[in-house]
DNA sequence: CCATAATTGAACTTGATTTTCAATATCATA
DNA sequence: TATGATATTGAAAATCAAGTTCAATTATGG
């Protein structure tokens, strides 16, 4: 958490960006946030904080945060930009339960080498992939029946 | 080809729906084109046939023919949807080059079958999954060097 | 404290997709 | 094959996420 603060502080400070009220606030708030979410739900977050604070600031925070490498985006399918924390937080799978939308991280070495195998194969040089799994959570299973 | 016009009909007739000039040329147009393509590009296709149909027709129908069973939409990373053939074309994953876009399509049991282990190990039903490889392509890296 | 330049919020723009609505076309039935 | 109920269409407007503009504000080095 705090490292990723400093992070910040270096990345801004190295593109001779400034430190702003806004900034720490909305990182604070992704901080603070578990799990994967979009633009709209750090902005709500961010706005109990600061009503002040508009969506513009945060979706330009968000990018900063993109490039400074403590956050990454993901699409699932909806056509929606999802966040999650990358600073400490390694490569991952997603499962993704179709009824609840909880999302569960999955890491596989063996799945991650035959994907790398596969694209070399055909001439590709992997540089990242997203895997996607939807499903049904075991929760959701026992509720619906 | 002909067998997904007729697969369309049935679902039109099971539907309640009319059969029109339009979604039979979308529907031509979208089976004589090959790969993923956007909604943009489908409708630039339908254009040159009867440059009267609008986008918005175009729009309703391809989601009639993903209701059908006979398209299945996909977001790579940017946040537009594609569409590729899906009835006689079995599931399969894909490798998106970074450079010039191109998308190949692979499959691979073993992966498969992994995926499923790891979704049932975390009590999830799997239902289905999409795994895009983004990387750079054999003739970009000739290219490019 | 000042000057410069980065940042902000509000409103506007963009791009993809969806909806509205009045006019038109399909299709089962008479 | 004419009719009428209703599905469909195209055009324009609406929506939704995301990005941009711009004048006012603020951070920061000197």
């Amino acid at each position: 958490m705090e490292n990723a603060k400093r992070i910040f502080d270096a990345f801004l400070c190295a593109k001779g960006l400034r430190h702003t009220d806004q900034r720490d606030i909305i990182l604070d708030a992704f901080l603070g946030m578990e799990g994967h979410f979009s633009a709209e739900e750090i902005y709500r977050i961010v706005s109990e904080k600061n009503p002040e604070i508009g969506y513009a600031t945060v979706y330009r925070t968000i990018k900063l945060l993109c490039d400074a490498g403590i956050a990454r985006g993901i699409y699932f399918d909806d056509g929606r930009m999802r966040y999650e924390h990358k600073y400490g937080h390694g490569h991952h799978d997603h499962l993704v339960c179709i009824r609840c939308g909880k999302v569960i991280e999955i890491f596989d070495p063996q799945i991650e080498k035959a994907q790398d195998r596969l694209a070399k194969e055909k001439g590709f040089v992997p540089i990242r992939h997203q895997l996607n799994i939807f499903g049904v959570c075991k929760e959701c299973r026992k509720r619906n029946k």
